[in-house]
DNA sequence: CCTACCGATCGGTAGG
DNA sequence: CCTACCGATCGGTAGG
């Protein structure tokens, strides 16, 4: 149906704006420039702004749980190790995949107001509790370093979504090699068994604890 | 002297807000209201809005660049390891010091315009060289992995820069803490030396060469 | 999808 | 630091 491309042209205009300039610092006007259309126009296909971001936040986090159902399913069976990188690759594919709507969902839907904010904030901390949890499973059986689970998790979602602000498609960086080399980034990071810089070690930075 | 005082007072307050609804989603009025004073008296003190974030913007890079520079002078004829890890808790402190200022450095320097966006993103570039080569010189030496140092620099940062959208200074996580933890997420992220999830690994997921 | 238009709010100035 | 005010732009509606 017509309606619907037209709709998508709209997001898909809006999301990469939106992570440009921000969801204020995008007008109307602007979005409608981009589409050749006066402003006023926009609302033939759309009932508010606000209706246009939530779409956006609304379909991606469609797509980031979709792509950690299917990673998943691919691990079964699988230890923490595996699991977690599984969960980091296909994260960074949505990103590189559309850096817009990736960019949008990670920073703009603070932007979103009532219970749209806070359904959006409750899927968001589900997902991240996936995360969450293959850390502190691969923490539980030994595999990874006795790291805390939920600043692991935040500090390793906050980098993965960090990508949409940097990354450009157009670049020397292939999607795929930037999933391979996060993953093995992330699994590093974490995975026992390593000359650990632990507190044998010298460290004169170190300060905590006295 | 009264009107120092009452210009910082006015940054301290606008740079929360503007980490919190962004640079474009925060009205001079936002920031007199959280003054007590009325919209039109803010212009007593500023000049613009625009000069407002760019006094943030560049102190908040003063206190990065002084904090790097005394870390590295601190660590001075120490291998890659330890300067990379002197770096990385430099900079987690400034940031939980004032998450305020360091997310707007982070993320609404975008907003500036003309040749003080340009300043600053020259700035940054050069903050951000510090630590590619620092992991540049580990990875020549053998100490790090074969990591690319523009990519790792990247996802360092951004996880480093991150914390200041997520960071809660009344949490259960005290600054020296997560300046550690960071130091020791990073360092393990990038080190040689360990049973690397290398080509001869089992990895399912992998695509990339092919 | 357009023209014409709405009230509200924006950053900022004048004059005290 | 205040009151009063400026032109420009905002998100959105009416009617075609």
């Amino acid at each position: 149906m017509m309606e619907t491309s037209r709709r998508r042209e709209i997001e898909d205009v809006a999301s990469s704006l939106f992570r440009e300039h921000g969801y204020s610092g995008t007008s109307v006007r602007d979005i409608a420039r981009a589409l050749d259309i006066q402003g006023a126009s926009l609302y033939a296909h759309v009932t508010s702004k606000q209706d246009v971001l939530w779409a956006i936040v609304e379909r991606t986090a469609d797509q980031f749980d979709g792509a950690a159902d299917a990673a998943m399913a691919r691990v079964a069976g699988q230890g923490p190790g595996p699991r977690l990188q599984a969960l980091v690759r296909a994260h960074v594919r949505v990103v590189t995949d559309d850096i817009g709507r990736a960019g949008v969902f990670a920073h703009e839907w603070r932007s979103l107001t009532g219970e749209r904010r806070a359904a959006i904030a409750r899927r968001r901390d589900a997902y991240e509790t996936r995360f969450r949890a293959t850390i502190g499973d691969g923490v539980a059986s030994g595999a990874f370093e006795s790291v805390d689970p939920t600043v692991t998790a935040a500090l390793l979602l906050t980098t993965l979504n960090g990508i949409a602000t940097w990354y450009r498609p157009d670049g020397r960086i292939a999607p795929a090699e930037l999933a391979d080399a996060c993953a093995d980034h992330a699994l590093r990071s974490i995975a026992a068994g390593r000359r650990a810089p632990g507190p044998g070690t010298a460290d004169p930075e170190r300060e905590a604890p006295r």
